[in-house]
RNA sequence: GCGCCAGUAGCUCAGCUGGCUAGAGCACGCCCCUGAUAAGGGCGAGGUCGAAGGUUCGAGUCCUUUCUGGCGCACCA
């Protein structure tokens, strides 16, 4: 496209030409015709270099670094290049537009590049935010001849005029080329952006919006901006701390927030049109249609007239009114809010209207949130009261599934909440949710809540193992604390374990820190309890009297433990919880998760890292003693270095910690060492082969404590 | 195109301000137990730390580039 310079001795000036005889024109491209009405502007490079040329006989000027693509584009035969100069020179320059009664102006632009058409670029501000900008830099005016409902205004030339934009296309295309001003015409194709529901062309058309400005000063000095910046870097917790840096990012250069909308439903802005055409609406106005709106509903805004909206107004109350305002004069506007100006006031009309108070502790969302509900919920409290609605920000990230692939229905790859939540239980869920790495995205697979479904089994057994076996301890005998437990005894080491897991445990909770929290539970139940204290415990719980000093102690402790336990499980697994708090303290007990933690302080003897350390070299004695035939662990027995006596304390544990019928300490030794007891009697009641198994009053085959547990 | 984030055993993840032969759980293999039993226990194998450069006596850990994936934003005259 030509577009006819005005002066050709100005022209001819920026290319350092004494004189030139025809006007040269200015070569533009553009992929919408029916854009041209609207341009006001053609915008250059100011770094680049321009080049006057001879094509095919006319004057034209185009980008030097581009004229070889222009050429080869259009098919020019001859092109003679006349002169040279910098965008910068043509900066200035007036052209007439090839079909609109006007001149317009070749005004710099940072945004024009050389990758594609003639490095002139076409400028409408009424068409584009980029051109709005620039337009607006350079003072031209935000011009869109193009209404409502798709067609042209009166102001474009006659031939266009009430022609729908994309009936304009061809009817541009064909004037200019009537005119003279067409160099080239050819299909491109672009992506263009589209309606995501209807699929059909968007345009951009400049129009009148309700904004929130980010960088107007308020009242109280600060722009909002400003307040942001600060609250993000001062006032607000973030969880993962990224969040900050990523949201600093966004503050920093976000837009004006434009708070309108022009939708057929929604809430409205209460805003009115006075005769003059301008808007109404004052703090005092939007309170009394706020009354009728708390009364009848949103709908009121379309059902009803200016004059009842307004009944609670008084504009000579009102300081801020227009002279001589008569509501009666006044028409509804139409525009409703972003749907994210209302979200983003849910911490007044939630919480400060039901007096729940702000800010709120928390708000958790998506890492998308950023920018939607964190963003827009800052930005209103900020401008309304100056402070955070928040205290804290907890984000995840996105479910993906196995291969770190966006879920999407088109993609087959989506999981259905409902199915899962059918086929595995909501606890499994549950289980598995808390134990995500949740910053990151989060891969999702069935096989994932099949792991978590197996997990979840094994905390339901370590506790039904813990409740099966306390359910006969008398009730005068609990004590919440088991504060008595000699530190040595096995139930020592259990509640020193315990108390450790509770503090990391209470800490990961209040860090919002749940993974952590859930992996130190999963493991106090696999290895602490099952695979330790639970498997150590049992000859004990079977075996010794019912009443068993020992037997008693072990009981008191893991009623402790079970109770601490249970409360630390309720937030994660609040039913399971429940189920077994019932089971412990009464089917007619209140819910656990009313409950809080009872934090114990007990610390296990200093000695027991020495016996962990034995018990390993002990397992793998045991382990190659298999090979000679050794295969039960009950069929052993173990002679355990002990050179500084620090295993001594532990000496009556020793053996049931490690699975065997009996431990020797020895000063003198340097490895464990296995002794085979298989010649030895063994106890028909324990199966241990302790020393002490000989045969009873009635014929059994007993060690002394069973025969007493017996009464033999 | 820009911003933020991630890429460590088959899987899910730890590895702080750089420093012993890179860890855990699950899954897997072998074995034990059969009074937690559609349970329980033991041992074991398994990793070019996405790739390529660079800094350093020394890098999974710092820098640069690059690839892959996620979220957000922008552009396509």
């Amino acid at each position: 496209m030509d577009f006819e310079t005005c002066d050709a001795a100005a022209a001819a000036k920026a290319f350092g030409l004494e004189e030139l005889d025809a006007r040269p024109s200015l070569m533009i491209w553009t992929t919408t015709p029916w854009t041209l009405p609207a341009n006001l502007a053609i915008a250059v490079g100011p770094t680049y270099r321009y080049s006057l040329v001879r094509m095919d006989g006319s004057e034209t000027i185009v980008a030097s670094d581009l004229l070889a693509k222009v050429k080869a584009a259009v098919g020019a035969e001859k092109v003679e290049v006349l002169a040279e100069t910098d965008g910068a020179k043509l900066v200035g320059l007036t052209y007439r537009h090839p079909f609109c009664e006007r001149e317009g102006r070749v005004i710099g632009g940072e945004h024009v590049t050389l990758e594609d058409g003639t490095g002139l670029v076409h400028t409408a501000p009424g068409h584009g935010d980029e051109d709005w900008r620039v337009g607006r830099r350079e003072g031209l005016a935000a011009y869109c001849p193009v209404r409502d409902d798709g067609t042209y205004d009166d102001t474009v030339p006659e031939w266009l005029r009430g022609m729908n934009i994309w009936d304009a296309n061809p009817m541009v295309i064909r004037h200019l080329t009537e005119s003279g001003h067409l160099v080239h015409h050819m299909q491109f194709n672009h992506s263009y952006p589209h309606d995501w529901r209807s699929k059909t062309p968007v345009i951009f058309r400049a129009t009148e919006q309700w904004f929130i400005g980010v960088d107007r000063t308020m009242k109280n000095g600060q722009t909002l901006r400003g307040l942001a910046k600060d609250a993000v870097e001062h006032k607000v917790r973030f969880v993962p701390e990224w969040g900050r840096n990523r949201m600093r990012g966004m503050i920093e250069s976000r837009p004006d927030w434009c708070l309108s909308r022009q939708r057929a439903w929604g809430l409205p802005i209460p805003a009115f049109k006075l005769p003059d055409g301008s808007a109404f609406m004052t703090p005092a106005s939007v309170r009394a249609v706020a009354e009728v709106i708390r009364q009848k509903g949103s709908d009121a805004w379309f059902t009803e007239s200016p004059a009842t909206l307004l009944a609670g107004y008084d504009p000579a109350k009102d300081p801020q009114a227009p002279k001589g305002l008569q509501v009666a004069s006044l028409e509804k506007l139409f525009d409703i809010f972003d749907v994210w100006f209302e979200a983003g006031s849910s911490w007044n009309s939630v919480l400060r209207a039901r007096g729940q108070g702000i800010p709120a502790e928390l708000y958790l969302e998506g890492s998308d949130q950023h920018r939607g509900w964190f963003q827009l919920s800052l930005l209103p409290a900020l401008g309304a009261t100056g402070a955070p609605p928040f205290k804290s920000l907890v984000t995840h990230g996105f479910v993906v599934d196995r291969d770190g692939r966006k879920m999407s229905k088109s993609l087959g790859n989506a999981l259905e909440v409902e199915d899962l939540l059918k086929d595995f239980g909501a606890e499994v869920c549950r289980w598995w949710v808390s134990g995500l790495a949740f910053e990151n995205d989060i891969r999702m697979d069935l096989e994932y809540l099949k792991a978590a479904g197996e997990a979840y089994r094994k905390l339901r057994n370590t506790l039904r193992f813990l409740l099966g076996n306390i359910g006969d301890l008398p009730a005068g005998d609990i004590v919440a604390e088991a504060v008595d437990t000699p530190p040595e005894s096995l139930d020592g080491w259990a509640m020193g374990e315990f108390a450790r897991v509770q503090g990391f445990v209470r800490d990961a909770y209040t860090r919002h820190a749940f993974r952590e929290a859930h992996l130190a539970l999963f493991d106090f139940c696999n290895d602490t309890l099952s695979s330790v204290y639970c498997a150590a415990a049992k000859d004990r719980l079977y075996c010794d009297r019912a009443d068993g000093t020992r037997r008693r102690a072990t009981q008191r402790a893991m009623n402790a433990v079970a109770e601490g336990l249970i409360r630390m499980l309720a937030p994660v697994l609040p039913h399971t919880a429940d189920e077994a708090w019932r089971a412990l303290k009464g089917a007619d007990a209140k819910s656990v998760v009313f409950e809080q933690h009872v934090p114990i302080t007990f610390a296990g003897a200093a000695g027991w890292p020495a016996v962990f350390a034995a018990r390993e070299s002990a397992m793998k004695a045991l382990e190659e003693a298999k090979s000679q035939g050794i295969e039960n662990s009950l069929d052993a027995g173990l002679v355990i270095p002990d050179a500084d006596g620090t295993l001594k304390p532990f000496a009556a544990e020793l053996a049931d910690l490690m699975g065997v019928s009996r431990v020797t300490l020895d000063p003198a030794a340097k490895l464990v060492s296995v002794t085979d007891l298989r010649e030895e009697p063994r106890c028909e009641r324990s199966r241990k082969r302790d020393g002490t198994v000989r045969e009873r009053q009635d014929g059994g085959l007993l060690s002394d404590r069973d025969a007493e547990a017996v009464g033999q």
